[in-house]
DNA sequence: ATGTTC
């Protein structure tokens, strides 16, 4: 399944929201795609449908192989993908996590209001630009990261940045995990990851990483708005971007051992890109050590950014970081595979969870959500494309028992990168922008036609399915002023 | 996503 062909699989229709892949062939379950009259046909327009099929054959699934509204053609799995496996009898594959392992969204509020920094714009945008290094390759010369000091990077996540004086205790309150995954090996780690890592710390890539300054346009529950500190016009800040060359290494190096793997256990493969080794396997065992780094990896990556926008606005608005209030609202994984546990017919079931391009939404009262969000559940951040808007969302107990406490993770791509720079040739996005009130700035030449707002499907619609399913609950939406691009 | 086909 390399190939980008459409499937002819015949979905059935369950509600307005969901689809079913129905169990045949070698399928082990059936598949569920959360989807809509409206989404269907992007869905339908690649291989997706093929993906969720072929990854319900892997040995250990368990419920079904789910895919979410914003779902795509992918490594193997599907972009938008989620799919469990026993943690004793399943799999874990590099390819249902993706290569750039924990890649996730920050969110920041701020006590500024829009009309606080409309003047500001421009200097901020530059500003910002100049501070976080982007685009591809892109590297901090400042940080002069030791091999040991990268080391404590892959142990302790971003409670190691924390220690290093970016940003502050309260921030880790507020990070899936407390930003650290446990279970991280460094020994595991190829000498090529490290040596790609250690440049590349506090830099944001390329593609469809980037730092969004905007406010808060239109509140759908102001109870839980009101909580998380965000109000109608509040100034935001979004942080997307990963772990960077370390973890696409981290990625490049298992698939090879994952392969071999796949043989020496047996484990039919419908396509290649599907290996992975079973959990409980010395392999499986190292796979999850090694991916577990990289995570940690991306979420020091995104603190000590989080540190560079503080900064900025500081200097740039002479504001103290009191009046500013620059407060870190939530941090999610939405490229990982994670350990936890479900109630499945009736008995407690620990599997592993692997979301590729998919968010944790655990409800209110969950152990893993922060103690200050224990009453309203854990924020979801959906963050859209650039001229359009990204919502937050709150997680569910609907998720836990329909979707493993999983919902979407962005619009989806619609156009592919090439047929977006064909589409946009001749034309001037940044300008096109700049009509719309938002200013972007960008390293690459090519980044913002491959980005450009019509190569992404609505995330208006996307969010309309996970909200009207269930799987997570509209909370606020954000509309975008400026954008720094890799 | 990615030292964007090491």
């Amino acid at each position: 399944m390399s190939e980008k062909k459409q499937s002819d699989i015949q979905l059935e229709k369950i509600d307005d929201n969901r689809w079913r892949v129905p169990q045949h062939g070698n399928m082990r379950v059936d598949g569920i795609v959360y989807t809509s009259e409206t989404l269907l046909p992007h869905l339908q327009a690649d291989a997706t449908v093929q993906q969720v099929a072929n990854v319900a054959q892997l040995p250990g699934i368990v419920g079904q192989s789910l895919a979410m509204p914003d779902a795509h053609w992918g490594y193997g799995f599907p972009i938008g993908g989620v799919a469990a496996f026993d943690a004793d009898e399943g799999v874990i594959s590099p390819g249902g996590v993706g290569y750039d392992i924990n890649c996730g969204v920050r969110l920041m509020r701020s006590n500024l209001r829009r009309n606080d920094i409309e003047d500001s714009m421009k200097e901020l945008v530059t500003a910002l630009f100049k501070n976080i290094p982007s685009g591809v390759g892109s590297e901090r010369s400042d940080l002069r990261l030791t091999e040991q000091n990268e080391r404590k990077v892959l142990l302790e996540g971003a409670q190691w940045a924390v220690s290093a004086g970016f940003g502050t205790e309260n921030d880790i309150e507020h990070i899936e995990e407390r930003g650290c995954l446990t279970g991280a090996n460094p020994d595991i780690i190829s000498k090529e990851a490290y040596k790609r890592g250690r440049p590349q710390l506090g830099t944001l890539g390329s593609g469809n990483h980037f730092v969004e300054i905007g406010y808060v346009e239109e509140v759908y529950n102001p109870a839980i708005a009101s909580i998380l500190g965000l109000e109608e016009g509040g100034v935001t800040v979004i942080v997307h971007t990963g772990s960077r060359g370390l973890g696409y290494q981290v990625c490049d190096d298992f698939l090879q051992e994952m392969l071999a793997a796949s043989r020496k256990y047996g484990i039919e493969l419908p396509d290649k890109q599907l290996c992975c080794a079973p959990i409980t396997s010395p392999e499986g065992q190292r796979y999850y050590s090694a991916m577990a780094c990289a995570a940690n990896y991306a979420f020091a990556n995104r603190q000590i950014i989080t540190h560079w926008i503080r900064e900025t606005f500081e200097r740039v608005l002479n504001m103290s970081p009191r009046e500013l209030q620059m407060n870190l609202i939530y941090d999610v994984a939405h490229n990982i595979a994670k350990f936890e546990t479900y109630l499945i017919d009736g008995k407690e079931r620990k599997v592993c969870v692997h979301r590729k391009g998919a968010t944790r939404a655990f409800p209110a009262k969950h152990p893993a959500v922060p103690s200050v969000y224990q009453g309203i559940g854990q924020p979801v951040l959906i963050p859209g494309d650039m001229g359009r808007c990204s919502y937050v969302l709150i997680g569910t107990d609907q998720a836990m028992s329909d979707t493993f406490g999983s919902t979407c993770h962005g619009a989806g791509r619609m156009l592919s990168r090439t047929a977006a720079i064909k589409r946009a040739k001749g034309r001037a996005i940044w300008r096109e922008l700049a009509d719309q009130g938002i200013i972007v700035k960008s390293e690459g030449r090519e980044t913002l036609a491959e980005e450009m707002p019509e190569a992404y499907k609505n995330v208006a619609d996307v969010v309309e399915v996970v909200h009207n399913a269930g799987i997570s609950r509209k909370v606020v939406k954000l509309r975008p002023l400026g954008v720094i691009k890799g």
